[in-house]
DNA sequence: TGTACATCAGTGAACGCGCGTTCACTGATGTAC
DNA sequence: TGTACATCAGTGAACGCGCGTTCACTGATGTAC
């Protein structure tokens, strides 16, 4: 069968990164083997190290892709009208009962900073990274005097990561829908 | 050499909690082995099962011990005034440069919540445990009606717990340092 | 445009390694009389 | 209080397993003429 043309190999390439953003989300930095992300992108394991160099090098690019993916609508978005707006949204999904139980989809940062805090390389570069473009995203749709909007969009970040870190651990749906809901409300007060 | 007195087997016992704890919050869930611990106890890995049915339940068992003996102050403090005093402490030394830079010592939902929600069984109750009991004390502290009160507690150990999750990712002293004195101007907010 | 050949994407077996757990064993501790 | 014996905390070898990575191999792709 081998070997496929440079355009299939792209296309593989694109999959595997995609596929391992989602498990590496969902199953953490450990757990997710590469025959893991291999398998999902109905390849076997061998061929890997033809795209990667490492599985270091696949999970700062995985969390890159992620980073990118979720923060999407911020990035594109080309008047300050569409950028509070895109801001609105990206707060009312990031805090919803959805994005706390789908974790393959949703913030790396909320569902990896744990584990690349402990990392050297790639993934922590990443990690790293991704927090910066986040921040910088949310303070540019609040706008303002940038020095004021960079402080409010630190503390918008930490209270919406650490509010989905917690909701994802609370004990009952009573108490994660408690916690999301008391977000919601200061980061109102944060931002207003 | 063996065998050892029912005293000397209870320290032993309470010394490869304590030093679970310290590891598993530095090193992580899947990244700490039992002979890890075990060794760190002055024992041999063979011995583990003497004292636990398994990982998952020292993991349980170190939760537990690490949220007692962080939130401590918090939890003996008699008076409303010592609560607020203890209250004031927690949140300061939470929002240390040191309580960023040492996670074996730090509070374990920081460290591990982000593992503990990907896991089922033991180590994923003592996450929950240990959420409900930090607000709790939290909301205790802060006194007045106990249900604005725990709006207040949820709200701030959500932000703390961001905070310094995020903290150890940043790029930089100074990202860092910024993201620990706006988050200590935003607790005073969300407190007052 | 056709041919000859080098390249290399993907396969699947194999590597060394560390993991959680089990087990036979040792000998001091705890207990029954 | 002393003796005989059962218990069991701790040891270290061994287990099966899955991991990240390497490698010889295949054969379609890409290229040089």
């Amino acid at each position: 069968m081998p070997r496929v043309s440079a355009a299939e190999k792209e296309r593989s390439h694109k999959r595997i990164i995609e596929e391992a953003s989602r498990l590496l989300r969902s199953g953490g930095l450990e757990t997710t083997s590469v025959s893991d992300v291999m398998n999902s992108a109905g390849l076997t394991h061998g061929g890997f190290y033809r795209h990667f160099k490492s599985k270091d090098e696949l999970v700062g690019a995985a969390f890159h892709f992620a980073t990118q993916d979720v923060t999407r609508a911020l990035r594109v978005a080309e008047t300050q009208t569409e950028r509070l707006k895109a801001l609105d949204d990206y707060i009312n999904t990031y805090l919803s009962v959805e994005h706390v139980n789908d974790l393959s989809n949703g913030c790396p940062l909320a569902a990896l900073s744990g584990e690349a805090a402990r990392t050297d390389g790639a993934a922590r570069q990443s990690a790293s990274e991704a927090l910066e473009t986040t921040t910088q995203l949310i303070a540019r749709a609040i706008g303002d005097d940038q020095l004021v909007a960079i402080s409010k969009a630190n503390t918008a970040a930490c209270l919406l990561i650490g509010t989905v870190s917690l909701a994802r651990i609370a004990a009952s749906e009573k108490d994660r829908d408690r916690l999301l809901r008391d977000a919601k409300m200061a980061i109102g007060v944060v931002l207003g």
